[in-house]
RNA sequence: GUGGGCGUAGCUCAGCUGGAAGAGCACAAGAUUGUGGAUCUUGGGGUCGCGGGAUCAAAACCCGUCGCCCACCCCA
């Protein structure tokens, strides 16, 4: 097993087998979002190094030690993209598509990369389905994206979605927010350990993400409702998600690891996935368009990681190859006739319009073999003909399955095969 | 960057206090040229992660090294 070539450490193949849920997936996300008006943006996966620490932070883990950075010949600072939401608040800057229209909802789904330390869910390459709603303001937007991804993820197959939420303040008293809070952690130091000791200095906020025991007492009663009491507004979202049934809690130790989010902020949380448990994170960043260059826009949006929702799916999945599957079938021409031949041509043709998959073994006669090789490959139904076929112009149709077989008129052939598979 | 676990066939792994590299699954051919999954027969596949050391003898013991996984940090 020596090997010249291997992928890099967290960059992943998607193989035959695998790919199909993966499809699958990218096939409901473009169905839920376009019927509900999001249109797709597709942008560059390398951005200029600067947009990222304009954005995301400077002080961020993300950029600081996590991003991919290198120049081109021209000696120009890039990166791969390590999140989407700067490039796209980039391209509607850039070409100007609020200029023709008041605002913009727009879906993604492509590779992100980090340079983390590979782990379970935590890969260097890796997937995200999101939604930006740009220049949406007002609370209705804020549920409306909850309840977006609510919907989505309940679309896919998850049981039980769980959405936890928190309001982070807005830009004018974050940093009183952050300067409070820092006051009170600095006064139970000694109860914290050496990395909260670091994050104090760094980013309070992550001190809520400490999973480290003795710590939590301190993070338990730390002083939220004093220093930034949940709101009107926030109270008035909270009735508006129940008023539209839809499970949350209030975590009020919730942060996100990127500068750019105020105010209300969410993630998706499953049991099922270890160490990492959040699907899905998102909120409102109403300051990054003016951050970059352009008008005041207040956005909101989130985005899914695509690994992490298919591990949560991975139960739930098995009834999905079983779907893929009956989208098959199988033509076994049982001598090498030209008319046999043709009419198997003009039929696989027919069939595949129907978007019916339609496979064979080329040059091969023998019925046992056909039938061997469509079990291996999984298909469930054999079209067959042979000279006592087309006699009366007939095709005898074996179901794998039910063990059973019909003849079907060849006229009515592929009609007649849509309507089976579609049950 | 810091811990812990694991590296033997394509996959899952067994291999005892050192004594001729194995099993199951998968793959290929046949028994079987108009009725498949089973069974049987046969076959291809290995620098036992790599390098060194002690030994008559190492997959096993010692040292080093590389890789992967999990966890911390952080996030999707």
């Amino acid at each position: 097993m020596r090997q010249k070539f291997t992928a890099f450490p967290g960059m992943e193949d998607i193989l035959p087998g695998e790919v199909e849920r993966w499809q699958w997936l990218e096939q409901r996300a473009r169905i839920f979002f376009e019927s509900r008006g999001f249109r797709e943006i597709r942008t560059p996966l390398l951005e200029p190094a600067e947009l990222f620490a304009r954005s995301i932070g400077e002080a961020t883990d993300i950029v600081h030690k996590e991003m991919y950075s290198f120049e081109d010949r021209g000696g120009r600072k890039m990166s791969l993209r390590p999140e989407m939401t700067a490039s796209v608040a980039r391209a509607v800057i850039e070409k100007g598509l609020l200029k023709t229209a008041k605002s913009l909802r727009l879906y993604y789904l492509g590779p992100m990369f980090r340079a983390e330390r590979p782990q379970a869910g935590r890969k260097r390459q890796f997937h995200q389905i999101g939604i930006e709603m740009i220049n949406e303001a007002g609370l209705e937007a804020d549920v409306e994206v909850i309840r977006l991804l609510y919907d989505f993820l309940k679309y896919t197959g998850v049981a039980e979605p769980l959405v936890q939420l928190n309001d982070l303040g807005n830009a004018q008293n974050r940093p009183k927010l952050a300067e409070d809070l820092r006051h009170y952690f600095d006064r139970e130091k000694s109860k914290l350990c050496p990395d909260c000791h670091w994050r104090l200095e760094k980013n309070v906020f992550r001190i809520f993400d400490c999973k480290v025991e003795s710590c939590q007492p301190v993070i338990q009663s730390a002083p939220w409702d004093e220093v930034h009491p949940l709101g009107e507004d926030f109270e008035k979202l909270t009735q508006m998600l129940n008023g539209q049934k839809i499970p949350f809690t209030v975590k009020r130790r919730l942060v996100r690891g990127l500068d750019y989010y105020d105010g209300v902020v969410f993630e998706a949380v499953s049991r099922s996935l270890g160490a990492q448990d959040a699907v899905a994170g998102g909120g409102r960043y109403n300051q990054l368009y003016a951050e970059l260059g352009g008008q005041k826009t207040p956005c909101t949006g989130f985005s899914i990681g695509m690994e992490r929702l298919l591990t949560v799916l991975e139960n739930e999945m098995e009834p999905l190859s079983e779907k893929i599957r009956k989208r098959r079938v199988y033509l076994a021409p049982l001598d090498a006739s030209d008319e046999i031949l043709d009419i198997f041509r003009k039929k696989a043709l027919e069939l595949r319009e129907l978007g019916i998959r339609t496979e064979t073994l080329p040059g091969e006669f023998s019925l046992s073999r056909h039938l061997k090789r469509a079990n291996q490959w999984n298909i469930r139904y054999v079209l067959m003909l042979g000279p006592d076929e087309i006699k009366k112009s007939k095709c005898t149709v074996k179901d794998l399955d039910e063990k059973q077989q019909f003849e079907i008129g060849l006229d009515e052939l592929s009609s007649t095969m849509e309507r089976v598979l579609r049950t």
